[in-house]
DNA sequence: ACCTGAACACCGTTCAAGT
DNA sequence: ACCTGAACACCGTTCAAGT
C-alpha cells in the first residue's frame, strides 16, 4: 500500500502531490477491478474508494462524479488506441493497398487486444451519457488518419476513401468489440485474428482502382 | 390512455388479464421512451411506473427486479431479429453465394433499421448482467443457421462455414451497432447500407472454392 | 494540500392494505 | 386478480472538521 514517493525531489508540493497521484492511481485501479468483477451494476462510489483505501470524499476530490471517474477510463484508453493507430498509418504510409490494409487491421487487434482487461471493463460503460459523444471526437480523429493513409497507397487509389475509412473502422471496431464482449474466448479471438485482415483486405481490394492498368484489372474490383 | 379490453369476450379471468396485458404494455413503452430520453443511468424505477401510469408495487408484479425489464426488451428485439434472419435464410437456401451474401446482408439491415429506436435503447443496456449470457445463446443459434446457408449455395463451397458465419455475424452485428450508438445518422447509415453489403460479399468470395472449374479461378480466391 | 465520514436526498424493492 | 404507496436499506454527493 506505500510507495515509494518518486516526485519527492520536487519543490514545495512534490511530496503531496505525489501522495495525490496515488491516490488517483489507487481508484483507477480500483475501478477496473471492481467492473471486471461485478459489472458497472454494481460499482459503487463507496465500494471504489473502500478497495482503493481512501474515503468517499477524496474521491470526490479528483472525480465531479461518478461519471467522470469512468469518463476518465475510457478517455486514457481511447487515447491509447488512437494514438496505437496514429503511429500504424505513419510505418504504413506509401505501401501497398494489401500491406496498409493487414497493417491497420494486426494494429487495431494489438491495441484493443494489449489490454483486453481494460477494454472489456470499458465496453460496460461506453453507451453511457456525453461518452459517446467523446468516443466520436476520437473517431473522427482516427478515421481522417487511415482516410489520408488510404490515399498514399503506392500500387491503387481508393475510390470514395472517407466512406471506405468509415467503414473499415466501424468493421473492425465492431468485430473486436463483439468478440470481447462475449468474453474473449480464446477461439473467438483465433478466429478474429485470422479472418479479419481477409475482410479488410477483400474489401480495400474491391474499392480500390489499381494504378498499372493490367488485363486482369477485373480481379481486383467487383467479383 | 383508456383502450378498448379486447379480450372481454373471454370467460372470467379474460377482462383482468385485458387490463394487465394494457399494463405490462404500457411499461414496457415508458421504458423504451425513458431510455432513449434520458439513457440508462438515468432509468428510474419510480419513473418508468410514473410514465406508465401505474404505481411501483404493479411494476414488481411483472418484474422481479429492474435488471427483469430490460431483460425482457433486449429478448423481445433479439427474438424479432433472430426471426427475421431464420426467415432470410430459409428463402436463400440453395441460391448463388453471392445472392446469400447479399439477402443475408439486407435482412440484416433491415431487422435493426427497422426498430432503430428500440435497437438504440437497447444497446445502451447489452452489456449488463447475464444478459450478455443470452445474447449469446441466440447468436448461436443464428451462427448455426447461417452456417447451414452457407453449405446450401449453389455454386461454390465455402471452407470453414461456421467460422464464416461467426465473422459474418460480428462483422454485421458490430458494424451496425457502431453506427446505431452513434446516433444512427442519416449519412452514416446510407455508407453502410452501400458498403456493408459489399465487404460481405468480398469475404465470402475469399472463403468459398467456385463449384465448376473455371480458368480464372483466382478470381474467387485471394488477392 | 489532502483526507475523513456523518448527513441528506433519492433509488430499488417489499409488503400490508385496498378494490 | 390486480393495484397502491409508505417503509427500509443502500447509493451518490456534500461539506464541516480534521491533519
Amino acid at each position: 500500500m506505500t510507495r515509494p514517493t518518486p516526485l519527492a525531489l520536487k519543490p514545495r508540493k512534490s511530496p503531496s502531490q505525489a501522495r495525490s497521484t496515488a491516490t488517483v492511481e489507487a481508484i483507477h485501479t480500483a475501478t477496473i477491478q471492481l467492473l471486471l468483477t461485478d459489472g458497472v451494476a454494481r460499482l459503487t462510489t463507496t465500494r471504489v474508494a473502500e478497495r482503493a483505501g481512501v474515503s468517499v470524499g477524496t474521491m470526490y476530490q479528483y472525480y465531479p462524479h461518478k461519471e467522470a471517474l469512468l469518463f476518465a477510463l475510457v478517455t486514457a484508453q481511447l487515447e491509447a488506441i488512437a494514438a496505437a493507430m496514429e503511429n500504424a498509418a505513419a510505418d504504413l504510409t506509401g505501401r501497398s493497398l494489401c500491406a496498409i490494409s493487414d497493417g491497420i487491421a494486426a494494429a487495431w487487434l494489438d491495441a484493443k487486444t494489449a489490454d483486453i482487461v481494460g477494454s472489456r471493463a470499458i465496453y460496460g460503460i461506453a453507451a453511457e451519457f456525453d461518452i459517446v459523444e467523446m468516443t466520436r471526437e476520437r473517431s473522427v480523429q482516427m478515421i481522417d488518419a487511415i482516410e489520408t493513409l488510404l490515399t498514399t497507397a503506392s500500387d491503387a487509389v481508393v475510390a470514395r476513401p472517407r466512406e471506405v475509412a468509415f467503414m473499415l473502422l466501424a468493421v473492425m471496431g465492431g468485430s473486436v468489440r463483439t468478440v470481447l464482449e462475449r468474453g474473449a474466448r480464446d477461439e473467438e479471438l483465433e478466429v478474429l485474428r485470422a479472418e479479419l485482415p481477409l475482410v479488410c483486405r477483400q474489401y480495400l481490394a474491391v474499392s480500390a482502382h489499381p494504378l498499372a492498368a493490367r488485363s486482369d484489372a477485373e480481379e481486383l474490383t467487383r467479383v
